[in-house]
Parts: C-alpha cells; sequence; structure tokens
RNA sequence: CAAGUUGACCGGGCGAUCGCGGAGCGACAAUGUUUAGCUCUGAGGAAAGUCCGCGCUCCACAGAGCACGGUGCUGGCUAACGGCCAGGCGGAGCGAUCCGACGGAAUAGCGCCACAGAGAAGCAUAUUGCCGGCCCGGACCACCGGGCCGGCGAGGGUGAAACGGCGGUGUAAGAGACCACCGGCGUCCCUGGCGACAGGGGCGGCCAGGCAAACCCCACCGGGAGCAAGGUCAAGCAGGCGCGAUGGAGUGGCUCGCUCGGCGCCGGGUAGACUGCGCGAGGCGGCAGGUAACUGCCGUCCCAGAUAGAUGAUCGCCGCUCUCGUAUCGAGAGAACAGAACGCGGCUUACAGGCCGGCUUGGAUG
RNA sequence: CGGGGCGUGGCGCAGUUUGGCUAGCGCGCUACAAUGGGGUUGUAGAGGCCCUGGGUUCAAGUCCCAGCGCCCCGA
C-alpha cells in the first residue's frame, strides 16, 4: 500500500486485532490481490530500530502469504514492546493475528511458515 | 619489561537456500505498472547530530550603502571554511607531548569590580601599627599608661586583586625620596625572519590593575532561498469581494538601483508520472615538487540510488570473548555505536573488541 | 530542508535583561494549635548539586561552546 487514502480507510472502516507487539488492521480492497503495509512510528526510536522492526514484520508476512485469502488490505502496527524481539516471536505474533482474523484459507498450523521453510532447505 | 604519550588502521571471514531494491540482456506471449529466466550489483567510520563551508538550481547581470550575523596571533593549503598544515607567543608536565575565541581598556565612548576590608581605580586610605612634639599620671632613673597635634606608607590584617622586587643610601620613623641591579611599560635604532615575533643597544618617566566569552571600536568575510531548489507532461476546479500609479510585485530588515506589469483576501481543485539522480573538487597504485597540509603527471577501476522508502530469514564451517565440564578437547551463551535520501570537504558526538608504528620516562641485562 | 522556544523543590511558574548578597511565589507535603471529629484557618518546618559536560571570569541559574530530552511553526 503507497497511497495515504488507503491508509486513511483502513483507519476509517478497517477492523482491528490486538497483540503485545503487534497491532493488525485489515479490510477487502476488491482487488484480486492482498496489499501490505507496515507501520512503525518515531515511539519506536530511531532509524535502526524502526528498520528492524517492519523487516521482521515483513518476513513474517512473506511466509504467511501464499496460504491467505486474497482481496483483502492488511496493516501492522509495531507496537514499543516489538524493539529487541527475536524473530520467532514476531513471527507468533503475526501467525496467531492473522488466524484470529481468520485470513488462512488452510487451518493455521502452529509454526506453518517454519513448516514451509523446513521444506525449503530439505 | 613497565608506565605514559602520539599517529595510522580494522569494525568478523567463507559458503548454501528462500526473499527484496537497482542496471543490462531478454525466450514465450503480445503493449502489459510486461513476465519467467540469466549476468552484474546493493549502507558507514561515523551513513548520525545538522554546527560550518562549497558545488548545483532559481530569484534581473548578483549590484551599492546601512543594519544584522560571523570570524579574530602569523604564514601557507584549498572550490571554500569557524577546517587542515607549519610557525610564534602564553600556560601545564621531569619529558615525549598536550591545551589556548590569542586584536583593542594612554584610539574613543557607556560601563562593571559584590561580600570582606581603613582603602577597589585613580594620584585611594589611616583600623591594627611605627615615629616625633606637647600635656597629665606612676616611678630614683631606664621606662610604663592615657589624651591632643603632626609625620609615615615599611610590617600585620581583609580580599580574586592593595599601585613593582632584592639590597643600599637616607631618616625621628619611613617611602622610587634617592642609587645600583632585575622585572615590566613607552619610544628610537641595529640584527635575524615573508610575517607573527625573537635577540641586542640607547633614551624616557619611575611603574601605568582586571573584565570586551555584556555593549562597543578596529580588520576581514557574508545578496536571498533551498532538490518539497528547478524543469517537462498529465489530471482536475467556480468563482466572489476589496484595493489600485508619491502605489504594487520580484526582494528577504531598510534605502537606492534594476526588471516586471495588476495586487490582496475569501472560496474551489490537484498533490500523480518522468526528470534533476550519480564519471565525481571520485577511489586505488606509482613517480615528481613541497618540512607538511597539499598539488601535478601517468596507469588502472566504475563503486547504492529507494520514494509507505530495497540489506531480511534459516543453516554449516572457521576466528574472537565469557561460563561450565570428564580440560592440546567438548558443550552452552555472547559480540558495540549505528542505516544512504542531491552530492562533496570538514567539525562534533557515540562506539564491543582488535592490530601496527613512532617517541618519552624509569628499571634490568649485555 | 529551514526556523523558533522550553528544561529551576512533588506540580505550575518567577529570577537570566546589564553575572554578586539567603534562588523567590502559589498549590501540595510534615508537625503543632484551634474542633467531639473532619474541612476551613493560624503558626512553624522540610524539600533545589537551577537538564548534562566543558570554557571565560575572583565569582555562572545568568555569558560562550558542545551534547541530551521535549514542544511548536513554515515549505
Amino acid at each position: 500500500m503507497r497511497r495515504m487514502s488507503d491508509f486513511a480507510r483502513l483507519r476509517e472502516c478497517g477492523r482491528t486485532q490486538r497483540h503485545p507487539l503487534i497491532i493488525l488492521s485489515y479490510a477487502e480492497n476488491n482487488l484480486e490481490h492482498n496489499r501490505y503495509g507496515f507501520i512503525a512510528g518515531r515511539r519506536l526510536g530511531k532509524a535502526v530500530k524502526r528498520n528492524r522492526a517492519r523487516r521482521l514484520m515483513r518476513e513474517a508476512v512473506r511466509c504467511c502469504h501464499p496460504n491467505l485469502h486474497p482481496g483483502y488490505d492488511i496493516v501492522l502496527i509495531a507496537r514499543t514492546a516489538i524493539v529487541g524481539q527475536p524473530f520467532e516471536a514476531v513471527d507468533a505474533a503475526v501467525t496467531n493475528l492473522l488466524a484470529r482474523a481468520q485470513l488462512f484459507t488452510t487451518a493455521p498450523v502452529p509454526g506453518g511458515a517454519a513448516g514451509d521453510r523446513a521444506s525449503d532447505s530439505y
């Protein structure tokens, strides 16, 4: 997502799920594919901390993406507790949030993304 | 060997899989925000803070004066600088070395120096004192105590700072009152140096406090804005009111000059694409000039370009640090500060750990 | 990218202009008095290395430099 108006629309009529590390906001977009947005505000710290949080969320979403329903705008907002967390914690948080929002096509296997990676390395 | 001081450098390495940004080629398909695939490439020493200086772009051709701001020993380097190099002076240290906004207060002005102290900036002062004369009291004298008048700036004391220092002459006691030497000030001359300045000599007056990092004076520098600069294209909208040539806009604090030819307020619309945008005051190596900063020549290399903003995830081996154990080995844990946004030269600040060199002082040995 | 402001007891602010004497004010806090008890009131008191580190000065909350944190404005 790269328009200010898209984010504004989601803030107006999107639905949200909360987690101590991340807040999920989502809504249907009437397209054939998903669009994603990541927000890491000044509250998290300076550039290194904010970049780190955004990259971990991006990687977690990339692993889940093949198993998600198409046609949604999905925005992940980092909270201050995410600073210093390892990838496993962020991945678990994203999987948990997407499962609670019922965006998975298949049953949300715990650590399904991890199994995907296991098949990649043999 | 130990302690110290200083300069330069590194900022884990190699490989595999899955992803992301950029450039080029591009089968199939056929003009799509083209795609699969292949090749190359993708954060730092500070990319940071944004404290200075430039390039670049626009504002007339970048102009004048004032105001304002900055810099402040000398010479050099540079595109430029508040940076760097070399030197001078002052200070700290045994020393290597380090630190210094380091022009001006007899060039002028408005000024400040609290408290304490007798007196705090000009020819200042008499508290404790020292000395002389007179008077009174005690006493055989020497002398002691008190009062009045006068002289004095040496000693004590206050303070951050008290109007030169040691010695002598002199005197009732003293004092640059006078003398020699020294320090410091002003001025003239000689020598060395481009210069700051240093060394030496003559003369003068006897001695002149500090603060300009509050204002100020002097010298030098600075036109304004900034890549959201600027340029091209596309999309979209609706006008209304007021002022209007000794005026308005470009123009920013003022005046002049120059140029342009309506301007202001309210309301309405759009905030998309391309370009600027990376061959550069560029990196590395060599040679030459220069004490050095730096410069010139030759060779060689192409080395990030995102735009809700690309560097991430997982694993193997090696290296480093710590802990534990069955201890030339094994297991576990850890590894700083920090992320390009037009580019560059500096400065400043943050930083785990490591490596190399110079110099100084002290000790031991030969 | 450019510009401006703030940081002083627990809280809100003065003082910074032109450096100096014990850094003040209001609310709050503690103790005592007054009341049967509480509030109001009165009296007394505690609480500050003036955001941090350097520098100038005899002397810095104040002047200068660097840093940290927060807030605001313009494009």
